[in-house]
DNA sequence: TTGTAGGCGTTATCAT
DNA sequence: ATGATAACGCCTACAA
């Protein structure tokens, strides 16, 4: 079981008798081939199990690789997986390939994996941006024109396409439902860092309905947590108040575990939640969650829509595509505040 | 902004009034360099932002891509994405490159991927093998050396290295912890098509821990659903039986989605279920779901560790790596059967 | 209908 | 310590 070198186009070229261009044409598909040199070109080829360099014919001229990079924070979460699965299916459905890095949401993992990309010469660039991370160093690139568009954030220090969910809005209409409902102390739970992007639009969506409601906004009603547990803790602060809010809202899924956990360890039915992002479950919890649904794989699919526009010419400038959520009412968040 | 062509090494060389040779070997620490040489260089590198191409780097050494292509049903579904995550950390951190296409569980979409990524000249293939594949046609990629790993469920038509969860003896012991805590009539909820390798395995689990307790096997009590809703309605089914079962098992994580939505719905609390996968709010459930655990990452990262030794010369036959399931217990498995 | 020449960006080989 | 030349596998452009 030798290591052999693999068979080139002018392997079965000259097993046919012909020029590696006479088989690159029928390959391809392109000019004029007698049939039966076709043919005969077709058998080399199964023959000798020749399958055509695709790293070798993106190298002519100027041609870049016909692949996209995708930088992400990780694949396991369900939310980024799911954009990820919008990314792959658009772009496949072109004949492109996805490579795929986790940033694991650090910024110099990010980098080295853009780095990576670039060196491949991929024919764009999609990202997820890190929490703490910059993109000046990208403007180079997007000058040279190379498509660049991010994904869920937007990116910082460049201007560039960028397809977000309408967190603020989303928010906001979440939190309008609970004051619909009657609650006017409404707790939040968020993620950390409270300066990552989507952590202040949302947390912005819950001041502006406080605001349009004419309700207080009290500082000590926000609380923070980055994980399931911490999350946990955090809503059990709230929860042991002197005064505690009478209803909830996550602004991510960690969060909203953490207060569905928490709310159900402490066996507190009376408490309305309603949470950003939808949770696989939600329908089974006690009450059923009502959630501000996001729609991943539209993000995915919207961004790598951008990306073949671009790559088709479209040479318009910059633009920010806004994906819309949707309230999904089941239960937690249509609970009333307990009447004095 | 007009679309210039990247610098290449040759334009490093002529801004440093030197050789392309010089550059190449400053670039890789290779032969001996004036160490002003090597200076002004890299200064002209940093100036002209040149990047080194990686895909004519390859086709020059010959070298295969220093990239893995990954074969996988679907990145949303957390299972998956997390085994992707695994895969991608394990490789990024030996300098090699993630490529990621999704079957959508079907042979068409998994073979022409693998085509794509063969033509890439990807150094390895890891492969999620989609439900109805088959894989004989990558008996001369085998034998030409390449490594090729399967996830999750071994290959068809080939011997070669595999990964996969200890699926038998993970449901063995979910039911046998059923049978421990009193129950005689088990349904058993699968996901479709039956013919799947996780299925059967999962199934045969379940009947052997039948068979070891002397419990007799009822056909009618296994019901079949490949998504939430039917998986929902296939529980309904069991439960609405004359001779409904006192306990449950399910075959994977959309039948535990299932059939926690249908006694959450039916208002039953009294029917212990142990679910083949954990789900991500298990312990808000009520009752809290007991679980036999998989752990998608380390399957990730075992198969990335297979597939990095096979690149380091590994030549030993084919094996079969088997991830071990935890049986994770928090109150829905351990319900008694009503004494009668 | 088919072939020849040349080049893409890099590195191997052999000189200088 | 550096350079010149060829070669990797493929494609474009232009013959024949």
């Amino acid at each position: 079981m030798s290591e052999m070198r693999r068979p080139t186009m002018t392997d079965v070229a000259r097993e046919v008798g012909v020029t590696a261009k006479t088989v690159s044409r029928v390959l391809n598909d392109e000019g004029p081939v007698a049939v039966e040199t076709r043919e005969r070109v077709m058998a080399a080829v199964r023959r000798l199990g020749y399958r055509p360099n695709l790293m070798a014919r993106n190298i002519r001229v100027g041609a870049r690789d016909a692949a996209i990079g995708l930088v992400i924070p990780e694949l396991g979460n369900p939310f980024f997986g799911t954009v990820a699965d919008g990314v792959e299916s658009a772009v496949r459905a072109r004949g492109l390939t996805l490579i795929v890095g986790t940033s694991d949401e650090t910024a110099d993992l990010e980098q080295s994996l853009i780095a990576t990309f670039l060196g491949r010469r991929v024919s764009a660039l999609m990202v997820v941006p890190a929490a703490a991370s910059d993109h000046r160093h990208l403007r180079s690139e997007r000058m040279a024109g190379l498509p660049i568009v991010f994904l869920d954030r937007p990116a910082v220090g460049l201007t560039a396409d960028c397809v977000v969910s309408a967190n603020r809005d989303g928010s906001r209409a979440g939190v309008a439902h609970l004051i619909a409902h009657g609650h006017r102390r409404i707790g939040f739970v968020g993620d950390l860092p409270a300066t990552l992007y989507t952590r202040r639009e949302r947390f912005q969506g819950y001041r502006d309905a406080l605001t349009a409601a004419g309700l207080p906004f009290d500082r000590s009603l926000v609380e923070t947590g980055h994980s399931v547990e911490a999350a946990t803790l955090a809503t059990q602060r709230l929860l042991d108040r002197d005064d505690p809010p009478t209803a909830l809202f996550t602004g991510n899924n960690f969060a909203s575990m953490g207060a569905v956990v928490a709310l159900s360890r402490a066996g507190r039915r009376d408490v309305a939640l309603v949470a950003f992002d939808d949770l696989p479950l939600a329908e089974a919890l006690e009450p059923p969650l009502t959630a501000v649904a996001q729609d991943p794989a539209a993000v995915g699919t919207a961004a790598a829509e951008l990306v073949l526009a671009r790559l088709d010419g479209d040479r318009s400038k910059a633009r920010r595509a806004i994906v819309p959520t949707r309230l999904v009412v089941r239960g937690s968040g249509e609970l009333p505040p307990p009447t004095p």
